[in-house]
DNA sequence: TATTGTTATACTCTATAACTATA
DNA sequence: TATAGTTATAGAGTATAACAATA
């Protein structure tokens, strides 16, 4: 049980401001030439994705609640019941790391394993009440969020955005 | 020096199926609802995320070569004399994090330091002959790459989609 | 024999603090 | 005092192998 020690990392906006460079790197800031990688498709995901993740902690952070929990969550309240092996299948996780997250959502008292009747060695997974009422309230975070994004690329382009990338997975 | 062993890990597709699911994950195989999660943009951001790194390390076996090194053989060869800092502040590294980077550069003969003249502090990064010629291969395969996703998306929907993600950040 | 959940372990990525040598 | 590069270290994330209980 490794996640007792609470750290709450928000990871800084991490790729910084790229070409347009912004800042206070040195008195020269001479402005450095990114040539070919600003055409790379997969450049513009990573930094779009790490500051997603930056976003979505910031503001879950009255929560404490990252991306992968917040997705079990949901997962768990759409299909009460579930095993762990089919969260794991769903959301792309090895099941032996789903153990030590899934302890610590028992420890906050928003999930709990039961032991299965049909099948002894399988647990089946419920949301608390808390969990639910924090889920709710995630929810209403995450919408946040979202409007932040649509503030960036429009209704349109959000839309726009979800299609492409689901069309490239 | 920790990176003396060669591991060339490939993350495996990670994020697995998703909702249309697909496999051999049990006997029932009860389809898994994803609920909200469909809809949200920073989690199909992380699929996409995982898909591209997947797919860029299939692509770049021949070489063994990691997104952030490829980057950084693109700013060192775009920018020659760059100094560290530079290319920390210009990729978001930490500029801790980029010193065994960089010692693996060294190591495979790609790239080099020169203790500076004017600023004793800092040292130039420059290619070499090696490092420029494994550039180029490197574009090379990245343009076969940069076409898988283009005939997944089109010319038309690739480039939206770069637009999008740079809108975003 | 195969599967569920678990433990142990290891590698990568990212972040911070403290040090050195210069400026 | 501030900056460039370095070292040491710690925390997440993700991967594999091996095990016990159950099917």
């Amino acid at each position: 049980m490794q996640n007792s020690k609470r750290a709450s990392r928000v990871e800084s906006s991490a790729v910084s401001n790229g070409p347009a460079g912004g800042g206070k790197v040195s008195a020269a800031a001479r402005p450095v030439r990114f040539g070919p990688l600003n055409d790379y498709i997969g450049y513009w995901l990573r930094r779009a994705q790490v500051w997603a993740m930056t976003g979505f902690l910031e503001t879950m952070k009255e929560l404490d609640l990252r991306p992968t929990q917040f997705s079990v969550l949901i997962l768990i309240n759409e299909n009460p019941g579930i095993r762990q092996t089919e969260v794991c299948a769903a959301l792309g996780l090895q099941k032996a790391n789903f153990v030590p997250l899934l302890n610590e959502l028992e420890r906050r008292g928003l999930a709990v394993r039961k032991v299965g009747s049909p099948d002894r060695r399988s647990s089946a997974l419920y949301l608390t009440s808390q969990g639910e009422t924090l889920l709710q309230r995630a929810n209403q975070l995450h919408a946040q969020w979202e409007g932040q994004i649509s503030a960036r690329l429009g209704t349109r382009g959000q839309e726009q955005l979800r299609e492409l990338l689901q069309k490239l997975t």
